[in-house]
RNA sequence: CGGGGCGUAGCGUAGCCCGGUAUCGCGCCUGCUUUGGGAGCAGGAGGUCGCCGGUUCGAAUCCGGCCGCCCCGACCA
């Protein structure tokens, strides 16, 4: 099938090179060989579009649990609302349609006729849903709602990343609707909150949360905020976003209730979301030049087996005994009925240090080296995938060579200990991804011919005033392709907070967070 | 939509200027020897050269049209 010949990645030197092109080379060049060749995602047949295979969709279902078990914690309940939308809908809020008609994928026609209605291919759900929510709502004892839902949206971007921006992506849409303004909004930031705790807690990737200025909010909304991450090209990813609606979708859709006083009354909303985007920062914030690294308690497996034989006869004892230990780690239950997740590698044909590099390009947090001579002693050889030590770092090795990075742990107590080591990955690679973040951002004084020199090498976070006019900051974006990433939460602020707008030397409104953004 | 580049095996490519049905590497399959950090040797499978048309005895190669993809500029989780 001819049409299927772009399938093809636009990648250079990749199959004739067992070595991915390094960071420092091209990043871009390097995310893309990462997904593809750690096997998160490939291309589809039709532009824009990707698949996520099971290596990728692991970590949205481990991520998809993880945060389900805390909207129910918070009262949410999970619904589905359909992709079709009608096209009307998405024209009932004004701000609303401005956003997302330009990117809008519209059906025209079914069952072989020309539709009466266009049908809009949802971007987002808030038109559907405040609708029924309308329907659903009479009186104040009706609310809160309490909602979220699992879907797929579409949104015909012009440029396309696997897992950054497709057509296509999967996420979570939390819908609420409250009877006052502040109710809603301590929703909104309870979300935010929530938000990042996960991404902190679960992906190891740090984020600042904050405020979106008013050209960068989400259309329809009163106000946004977002979690804004780190990556190592010193981008900014905005990786989820939390919104107070205000009463702006219950006018367009008349979700009204009758008030404790017997008035008519418009509900407040929020709305917010998380999408499969948050894979993309996994990958750019924790990658290596050896590739993907996925943080223990959202990797599909945990940890690997890699059995080393040379004959038959030792190679049934290996796999017997490989067995026996992925037995003893998967059915441990020293964190609760979820064992440890464990795959044994027994392919034959392959020698284990190729095994050895392919796991590592797959990000599995451990690897556990199981031959005769440690079944000899009861032990096994561990290496961490991030690289770091497993105890304490030995003081010295004779002769000046780098010191072994695997170390060798009895079979005896083995789950306690592997435990151990992926709860001692998972804070390590948050404080790693902590502490580049802060030698990335600067809080010093600055002057805008600093920032421009800045963003046009190394970039990074800059804390800086702002005397809150949009035409600055159109006016920065123009000239440096910075963006102000958010005004932020009182504690990412500075100890001495600018006084005075970066760009105008007039009287500060805010500290910002200026960055080149995903 | 403007500017640039490219479509040859699963992937990366040579060949194209100077027409004669296709090169090499990786991967894949089989066998033997290997297996504690990317194995070696031998054999093998796999391509209507993006599509349509034209020129020609003959087109991957020359000509025309179309399609698609990628990169750079105006939008976005």
């Amino acid at each position: 099938m001819p049409a299927l010949c772009h399938l093809k990645p636009a990648i250079s030197r990749m199959s004739d090179d067992k070595k991915l092109t390094s960071r420092a080379e091209d990043f871009s060049a390097w995310y893309n060989e990462v997904v593809l060749r750690a096997q998160l995602a490939d291309y589809s047949p039709v532009r824009g579009c990707m698949v996520i295979r099971p290596d990728g969709y692991g970590i949205w279902e481990r991520m998809q649990r993880a945060l389900d078990d805390q909207f129910k914690a918070t009262g949410h309940r999970n619904a589905y609302f359909p992709l079709l939308i009608p096209e009307s809908f998405l024209r009932k809020e004004a701000e609303h349609v401005e956003g997302f008609a330009p990117e809008a994928a519209v059906v025209t026609h079914g069952g072989g006729k020309k539709l009466d209605e266009p049908l809009v291919i949802r971007p987002t759900s808030e038109t559907i849903i405040y609708s029924m929510f309308a329907k659903w709502v009479q009186s104040y004892r009706d609310l809160p709602i309490l909602i979220n839902q699992w879907a797929n949206v579409v949104r015909w971007e012009m440029r396309t990343r696997l897992f950054l921006r497709t057509l296509e992506f999967l996420w979570q849409e939390g819908h609420t609707a409250h009877v006052t303004h502040d109710e809603a909004e301590v929703e909104t930031l309870m979300i935010l909150g929530l938000y990042r705790r996960f991404m902190e807690e679960h992906m190891a990737m740090p984020v600042l949360t904050g405020l979106k200025t008013h050209s960068e909010k989400f259309a329809g909304a009163l106000r946004t905020y977002s979690c804004e991450a780190m990556m190592q090209d010193n981008k900014a990813l905005q990786a989820g976003t939390s919104h107070n609606l205000g009463q702006n979708f219950s006018r367009a859709f008349e979700l009204q209730f009758q008030s404790e006083s017997g008035g008519m009354e418009f509900a407040w909303n929020t709305s917010w979301g998380v999408s499969t985007r948050m894979i993309g920062g996994l990958v750019m914030t924790h990658g290596d030049d050896n590739g993907l690294r996925i943080p223990p308690k959202l990797a599909p497996t945990e940890v690997v087996i890699v059995p080393i034989w040379k004959s038959d006869e030792e190679r049934a004892r290996l796999l017997e005994a490989a067995n026996n230990v992925k037995q003893a780690l998967t059915s441990w239950t020293g964190r609760g009925h979820d064992g440890i997740r464990v795959h044994v590698d027994a392919r034959e044909g392959i020698k284990p240090g190729a095994k050895y590099y392919e796991w590592e390009l797959r990000g599995v947090p451990l690897r556990l080296e199981l031959g005769p001579r440690d079944l000899q002693s009861n032990s096994c050889m561990v290496a961490r995938r991030d690289g770091n030590f497993i105890g304490p770092a030995p003081a010295e090795v004779p002769g000046g060579k780098a010191p072994s990075r695997k170390a060798v742990l009895s079979l005896d107590g083995l789950p306690t200990a592997i435990n151990d080591i992926l709860t001692t990955i998972q804070s390590d690679m948050l404080a790693a991804a902590l502490a580049r973040r802060e030698a990335n951002s600067h809080r010093e004084p600055m002057t805008y011919d600093t920032f421009r020199e800045l963003m046009e090498g190394d970039g990074g976070f800059v804390y800086a005033g702002w005397n809150g006019d949009p035409a600055i900051e159109a006016k920065v974006k123009e000239e440096t392709k910075a963006t102000i990433r958010c005004i932020p939460d009182a504690e990412f602020r500075s100890k001495d907070a600018p006084t005075t707008c970066m760009v105008t030397g007039e009287p500060a409104k805010h500290e910002v967070v200026w960055a080149k953004a995903y």
